[in-house]
DNA sequence: TATTATAAATGAATGGCGTTCATTTTTAAA
DNA sequence: TTTAAAAATGAACGCCATTCATTTATAATA
């Protein structure tokens, strides 16, 4: 009656448990994807997810938390994407230029959690106490970063100016392209300014 | 009784009603800088102010609107800065130099403002109905793009980008400047990005 | 199996906030 | 002095994130 091939070794409290985990991620996925992040209530969640409302604070902390978990998870899948290009032996501009239309495309495929993206890069508006010391997006720079740091020893990226500062101007490039009032798709958006970024930027 | 040299001709009624609102702006100012837009209630303004909660909705429609005007009428002021500089007749490029550094000088003085500005660029958190059409953000943006409109035909900014599309890239520098978890001056970090732009930018 | 201990679920209660509105106070006009 | 209108007011409303005492479900133990 136990070990009769159900899944793995757990038992039945810890399958629900990841049960109930996965039904709250899952509700606040559809629900902030369909209203946004503020104007989904903890209750929408939790009714979304057939739970009580207090169970909620059972697996996160606060609304805020949930947020960033997806944000993490999502980053995380696009580091493994990005090993897989690394891979391939191409140059740092080239490397850029790919990792770009890569983010792109996953963001567009994502199209929602964009402004959810923003929003957390945007830590102003949260209360002093709560700001996220992990912050999902220089986790985001980091990808660039390390790219541009192998590319300035190979020599094909300048060197007179700070990796990090152009990893940051990469990031931006994103954040203005979310709220780009042109007539561009995400990715046509981002792959022209990241050619207007990298004529500046490859060594001469 | 009347006319007696107090403020041009405005009754005691409508010289209140300036003073109401001037106390408001003042001490919706100092509240969002000593503790940020999210963390200051309305009735911590209206506290501050020495006027009664409700009067804070005679003088403004809800709480984002009075960030919206204080960003407006600080936007105001560097169109007035920019303006002089424009008659300067520089080339695009030197003018887009120092409308940069002047923008980040005007920022820092005004540090508490930077992230409210963005704040208020990001309205993903609002509510639907709520977002401002009018967006003070793309006002900044214009600046940019006229300056660089001039420069396309006067064939100092290189043509095979959309002006909006520069623009964007110098708004969003702002954004990740503000951001940055660089040692750097806000005006430093601006400057130095700005330069990297403008290598790619310039018309060969 | 019966009993005890522990983890998980629950939703009513709490406290804070933005906003509204009926009422009062102040100023202008007649 | 009376009347009309603008401006000020704060209690009340509704929404919401979060807490917590209690209940329910599961595991451990005897």
């Amino acid at each position: 009656m136990e070990g009769t091939g159900k899944e793995e070794t757990l038992g039945r409290r810890e399958r629900k448990k990841l049960q109930s985990r996965k039904a709250i991620i899952d509700a606040a996925v559809k629900e902030f994807a369909a209203k946004g992040f503020r104007e989904t209530s903890v209750a929408d969640i939790m009714n979304a997810a057939d739970l009580g409302i207090g169970t909620f604070y059972n697996y996160f902390q606060s609304k805020e938390d949930i947020l960033m978990s997806l944000l993490a998870s999502l980053i995380e899948q696009m580091e493994e994407d990005v090993k897989a290009l690394r891979a391939e032996g191409k140059s740092s501009p080239e490397l850029i230029a790919s990792v770009t239309i890569l983010a792109a495309r996953f963001l567009d495929a994502n199209r929602f959690v964009l402004p959810l993206f923003l929003a957390a890069s945007d830590q102003s508006g949260m209360p002093e106490g709560k700001r996220d010391k992990r912050m999902k997006s220089p986790r985001f720079k980091e990808i660039f970063e390390n790219i541009l740091q192998e590319g300035q020893e190979k020599g094909e990226i300048r060197k007179d100016v700070p990796v990090l500062l152009i990893a940051e101007m990469f990031h931006s490039l994103y954040q203005a392209a979310a709220f780009s009032a042109l007539d561009l798709s995400f990715e046509e958006n981002i792959a022209m300014k990241t050619r207007m970024l990298l004529d500046g930027i490859r060594a001469k």
